[in-house]
DNA sequence: ACGCTGTTGCGTGCTGGTCGCGTTTTGATA
DNA sequence: TATCAAAACGCGACCAGCACGCAACAGCGT
């Protein structure tokens, strides 16, 4: 399921750009670090290896990235957008409380999605904003307030 | 259903805050203006008729009302946030082709709320970001590319 | 009309991200 | 393997959208 550096570099290589250390610094951030980083997150774990790594580079790295759909990129809050890898992409659902991120089942957008086909023709795709709400701890705490 | 701006006040004033030109002005510019409007769209609102008003004045304006329950904010893309009284909230659909926003039928986000629900204990609100998608006028035109 | 305190105008600062420029690096070709 | 145009990089300046501290001002209970 999870993509290896090596298939990702290669899937660059077949959208006509090049691969230097940078790029491949990013896209390992990405396979290996944490589930949901920001931009400044990849740059953090890019430094690591290669400290002069500016942070525009990895803006643009991830601009060029996304717009060759390697990556895709998701608003979770208020906040930086957070980044991974297109073949991970999935629904969010954001508790307004705590903060928790949820990774939304597949089909849990699939009646919203078919109702909005089916009524107004709009093709849904429900992953670029999470979706906010409670989360069932914080309802529970709400609950006994 | 549209409240007046009179009946804003009230609620300003049971809600503790003064009541204040600009502060009025800016119910004003919600209730009569256009129907998703940035808070600079509000401001010039504002000013056309209070020149002096300061941009900070109406962010804070904005967020004293979002307090107070009067307004809500929603983020319908990558740009600013744009805002809309409480009593009109509702789901948006943001065509990612030619950025059209449709207001969201209220039963459309039903199915997906009542499964989170029941499967996640996640309580849905679905209002605070806009879901994206493609509209039926740029999926059709896509088609016939 | 007085005075407490919430609100305003103003400037300054912050976050998250974009852009232009001159230099370095990549990788196709010889 | 050397060459070289184009791609990418590092750097700094800049931008949008918004938050904040402060002194002056104004709403509103008395």
């Amino acid at each position: 399921m999870s993509s290896t550096v090596d298939e990702l570099v290669a899937q660059l290589r077949d959208g006509g750009s090049r691969v230097t250390t940078a790029r491949r610094l990013v896209l390992t951030a990405l396979v290996k670090g944490a589930d949901h980083p920001t931009a400044e997150e990849l740059l953090v774990a890019v430094r690591a290896l290669a400290p002069d790594v500016h942070p525009s580079t990895v803006y643009r790295n991830l601009e060029e990235l996304e717009r060759l759909g390697v990556v895709v990129h998701t608003h979770l809050g208020h906040g930086a957008a957070t980044y991974h890898l297109a073949t991970e992409a999935h629904g969010h659902l954001v508790c307004e409380v705590c903060g928790a991120t949820i990774e939304a089942p597949e089909d849990l957008f699939e009646a919203m999605a078919d109702g909005a086909k089916r009524r107004l023709g709009f093709e849904l795709r429900p992953y670029h904003f999470a979706v906010l709400g409670v989360c069932a701890e914080c309802a529970a705490a709400a609950q006994t307030d």
